[in-house]
DNA sequence: ACCGCCGGGTGCC
DNA sequence: ACCGCCGGGTGCC
């Protein structure tokens, strides 16, 4: 402990014993106290090398940190220090003092460090056997702009720092084997740096082939109900086997009595503490939550499974609490005989233990012989019992008895910096732990509650306790007794700091669920979650990396990655390195991300068959024909834009005036469905019009355009454009990518398309989801179309043939969508409507009315193209109609794929309507040249994407 | 620390 | 000798 260290030098010091119960009272670990002055850790972004020193360490007999050859060291600024206030203390990789600084060195450091000037980092290359002082190598990291101050102030103290790329270079290891090419590109040209293209694929491909898990699978305990597909018994087996197996971290090795890591150096007589979870990467749909209720109930202490009361009677499986159900009205999960059952199992007449979870480990692995002890008691008959046992068992494990920590204290042991905390509750198994504490977006809460209904037995009673809402339990005793508890990131973080439960209990797993939504380290969020205790702690995240390296740190400090949870070491040795397009950086961060990682998608396959096999899918294209009125018109306004456009491109101004293209196309689009949907007020692009009003007609088009719902492409990223900006040349982009255009360009930055000048302070929001006025068409007196009449042909049809199938009926047009609403009504079909205009609330309770399958739930759902992100599950449905074609194929397949994914029991069928002789059938075509394009996986450049663009256009129009 | 520094013991060779 | 020299005690910040 920190105090302790102390002590040595205090003893003699009567007046300081004040200071020394100060820490006492904090009873900090050197670790922890590290670990708080890292969340400080400043960002390795854009710092620059300013120079080398050498200096000495001195004290070393008065520590017990030990270093080996070439290993980093810490360097912590001590202003408490009584002897010194420019103290300077250096600690190895774990956490453990090494010594101090010379003194007069640590007052130059001092000024430096205090006035964060600069990072000072250490690297120790030799004198690790000396008994009293060491050198040390520092490199001092920092701000361009800071540079000089720096260089100067260091100077007037006498030291000079080499700015020379020298032999020790800084590096902490200069062998091919670790990761000696950090720093600065060698002059011998070991390390190529990747460029910014090969980085970002890196990233996104850090979670993509990953070795599929060689466990094999693993039978979840009876408990389970649901049977589990063979990826799930193999992420269970998985699972169980990073919570039980002792196999070393990455990047630790044997080496003959020591535990040795290559990439820090650091080597340790005790075998490294083990991250017992992980990251389950698995997509969407692939059964995360089923495999986690699985690994609860499967995996309690030494591989045996969560000892569960059954009752011979069935109810509800959940001891339903209050909150649950007076907070989450509508689901399911809160009904039924909870009530009933509680009484049942608390009489205790029934209540029987399945023999085969009585027995906790009879046959104890390979655990700490502390462990051991714990294991051996007898089966018992008794629940309350088999509690007490292990109550016992824990505290013959020691884990909160204070004789241990003294001992330890006065024998002077090694690793006392290792924290007591984490040394001994998770190095020894604490079997009194007992409850998973699930942590999830309050948005996913309902669903934990139906899927533990659902996936367990119903004759089982497992204790799931959902910590949410005013009324919450908050006693410890009550919250560590259950077996689940559930909460949200919300609740989590308002705890957090104000005498937390949450904080105070030693849970036995910690789950995060979308754990991707912890990010940012220096949230109150993020410091809640890492304060947690816990044994054993997994991530479920279906999209593990969002935007960069920099969000992977959260998720291996959570793990407890060490020593990677200390943001220094995180960042000189992975982050920094990465960043700078260092491939050695690059593929330690792809070991780390490996070892602890499980990540399939729906195209994995297990032993050559796929992981799910979903039933067939058969899309048609149904040609529609337009009445001879419809046709007129289209073929009028057909006319009228094909001359436009021939002028635009004779005079060579397509891509000037693509939002008058773009409204052109469109115009014609809306009249395959509905000429109703046409918006009257497009006024042409008057000839008198001065050039600023034209613009401004312009980017009013675009606007409309992408007000009508049109699924437009982003020509940066050459996908459908996501948080669109309107430019001052009436061009559309992602904000992201017209962004990141400006800020590589900066002042000189054009347009991708046209090449005028673009300013973020001109860009234009378009707001995701805008409302449309409707007012326009409910005046008029309902007409139908060729579409339509389509549509409704086909679905009279199916109703004839099976009233049972449920249909999306899709269109880009939300408009298109009210049209179809008067003759679904007519028809007397039963419908709901679910697009972007829709708040949370109300999506959340249409998609629970679809999916219902009670008799008088709704077949159809009108459906926006791009409404609801990914997860969207609509399986319910088995029939689908796409009203219009999207520019971009792949939004079609998300959409199709809403149903056609994991539940689906029912074959698919899609109808693409198209209507004969029109742009649409143009569109299809195009869409196939680009699902060409998509498959050959090319990188096109800017100019090619131009001229294709206009190609696409001329097609469209044919005006080849 | 196989050093440097401090301070007491000592004092030609 | 108000010195030098010797040798023991001692030692981070």
């Amino acid at each position: 402990m920190f105090s302790r260290r102390w002590r040595f030098g205090f003893d003699r010091f009567a007046e300081v014993d004040l200071f020394t119960e100060r820490h006492e009272t904090s009873a900090e670990t050197l670790s922890q106290a590290i670990r708080a002055a890292a969340s400080e850790e400043p960002d390795a972004d854009g710092s620059v090398l300013f120079g080398h020193l050498r200096g000495t360490v001195v004290g070393l007999r008065y520590y017990t940190g030990v270093v080996n050859q070439g290993e980093m060291v810490g360097l912590v600024r001590q202003p408490q220090n009584p002897y010194d206030r420019n103290a300077v203390m250096v600690a190895n990789v774990y956490g453990n003092q090494v010594g101090h600084i010379k003194k007069e060195l640590a007052a130059a450091m001092a000024y430096v460090m205090d006035n964060n000037l600069a990072k000072v980092e250490g690297v120790v290359h030799s004198g690790t056997k000396n008994t009293f002082t060491m050198p040390v190598n520092l490199s001092f990291w920092g701000k361009e702009e800071n540079k000089n101050t720096v260089m100067e102030s260091m100077a007037r103290r006498g030291y000079k720092l080499n700015t020379g790329v020298g032999i020790q270079a800084g590096a902490y290891q200069t062998s091919s084997s670790g990761p000696g090419a950090r720093g600065f590109p060698s002059k011998k040209g070991l390390t190529i740096p990747l460029t910014a293209e090969e980085l970002k694929n890196a990233f996104d491909n850090l979670f993509e082939g990953l070795i599929e898990s060689q466990d094999g699978e693993k039978e979840a305990a009876e408990a389970v109900s649901t049977p589990l597909l063979p990826h799930q018994k193999q992420a269970l087996s998985w699972m169980c086997a990073r919570e039980n197996k002792s196999a070393l971290p990455p990047f630790w090795e044997k080496r003959g009595e020591l535990y040795y890591n290559s990439l820090t150096c650091f080597s340790a007589k005790e075998i490294p503490e083990r991250v017992r979870g992980g990251i389950l990467a698995d997509d969407m749909g692939l059964g995360k939550t089923l495999t986690t209720i699985s690994l609860i109930l499967t995996n309690f202490h030494n591989g045996k499974p969560l000892p569960v009361v059954t009752c011979e009677k069935q109810f509800s499986p959940m001891k339903a609490k209050t909150q649950m159900s007076s907070r989450l009205e509508g689901s399911s999960s809160a009904g039924m005989s909870d009530t009933a059952g509680d009484s049942l199992c608390s009489e205790g007449a029934q209540v029987e233990v399945t023999p085969d979870v009585v027995e906790i480990a009879d046959e104890p692995e390979k655990s700490t012989s502390k462990g051991k002890k714990a294991v051996k008691r007898k089966p018992s008959k008794e629940a309350s019992v088999l509690f007490e046992d292990l109550d016992f068992a824990a505290a013959l494990s020691g884990s909160t008895s204070d004789t241990t920590s003294k001992k330890k204290k006065t024998a002077n042991v090694t690793q006392l910096h290792a924290g007591v905390k984490s040394s001994i509750a998770e190095n020894t198994d604490d079997l009194s732990a007992r409850t998973t504490l699930i942590i999830c977006p309050l948005s996913v809460l309902s669903n934990w509650l139906d899927q533990f209904e659902q996936h367990v037995h119903s004759n089982v009673k497992l204790n799931v306790y959902l910590y949410y809402g005013s009324e919450r339990n908050r006693s410890k005793k009550f919250l560590s007794s259950q077996d689940v508890v559930i909460t949200t990131y919300n609740v989590l973080s308002s705890e957090f700091g104000n005498k937390s439960p949450l904080h105070g209990i030693n849970w036995l797993r910690v789950v995060l669920d979308e754990g991707h939504v912890v990010r940012n380290p220096n949230a109150q969020m993020s410091k809640a979650v890492l304060d947690l205790k816990a044994q054993r702690r997994w991530i479920l995240s279906g999209t593990p990396i969002q935007n960069s390296v920099k969000d992977l740190w959260m998720l291996l400090a959570f793990l407890r990655l060490k020593p990677f949870d200390v943001r220094e070491w995180w960042n000189r040795v992975i982050q920094r390195p990465a960043m700078h397009g260092e491939r050695a950086g690059m593929q330690n961060l792809q070991t780390l991300v490996k070892c602890i990682t499980l990540r399939r998608t729906k195209t994995s396959e297990v032993n050559g068959r796929p992981l799910v096999s979903l039933p067939d899918k058969k899309v048609y294209v149904e040609q529609v024909e337009l009445s001879q009125s419809e046709r007129e018109e289209y073929e009028r306004i057909h006319k009228e834009g094909k001359n436009i456009i021939k002028r635009y491109v004779a005079e060579g101004t397509v891509l000037r005036n693509y939002a008058d293209v773009l409204a052109i196309l469109m115009r014609l689009r809306q009249l395959c469905c509905h000429p109703d949907l046409v918006a009257k007020i497009l006024s042409d692009l008057g000839a008198a019009a001065t050039p600023a009003e034209l613009r401004e007609r312009l980017i009013e088009k675009l606007r409309l355009v992408l007000a009508s719902g049109s699924d437009e492409e982003c020509s940066v990223c050459l996908d459908s454009v996501r948080l669109p900006v309107i430019t001052h040349c009436a061009h559309v982009y992602c904000r992201p990518c017209i962004a990141q255009v400006i800020s590589t360009e900066q002042e000189r930055a054009r347009c991708p398309l046209c090449r005028s000048e673009i300013k973020t302070s001109e860009l234009v929001e378009f707001p995701q989801e805008e409302l449309e006025e409707e007012s326009s068409t409910k005046s008029e007196r309902w007409r139908t179309s060729s579409k339509v009449q389509a549509l409704m042909g086909n679905l009279l049809r199916l109703r004839c043939e099976d009233s049972s199938i449920k249909c999306l009926v899709v269109s880009q047009f939300t408009r298109f969508l009210t049209i179809l609403e008067t003759p679904l009504r007519e028809h007397g079909f039963s419908f709901v409507r679910l697009d972007g205009s829709m708040n949370q609330k109300q999506r959340t309770q249409v998609i629970q009315e679809f999916q219902s399958s009670a008799a008088d739930s709704p077949v159809i759902m009108l459906l926006s193209l791009k409404a609801g992100g990914v997860g969207l599950n609509l399986t319910a449905a088995s029939r689908v109609f796409l009203m219009d074609p999207a520019w971009n194929p792949a939004t079609e397949e998300q959409c199709i794929d809403r149903c056609h994914r994991l539940g689906q029991k029912k074959k698919v069928v899609v109808t693409k309507f198209i209507v004969k002789g029109s742009v649409e059938e143009n569109m299809v075509k195009i869409q196939r040249k680009k699902q060409d394009l998509v498959e050959k996986a090319f990188g096109s450049t800017n100019a090619d994407r131009k001229t294709s663009r206009i190609d696409d256009i001329r097609a469209l129009m044919e005006l080849c």
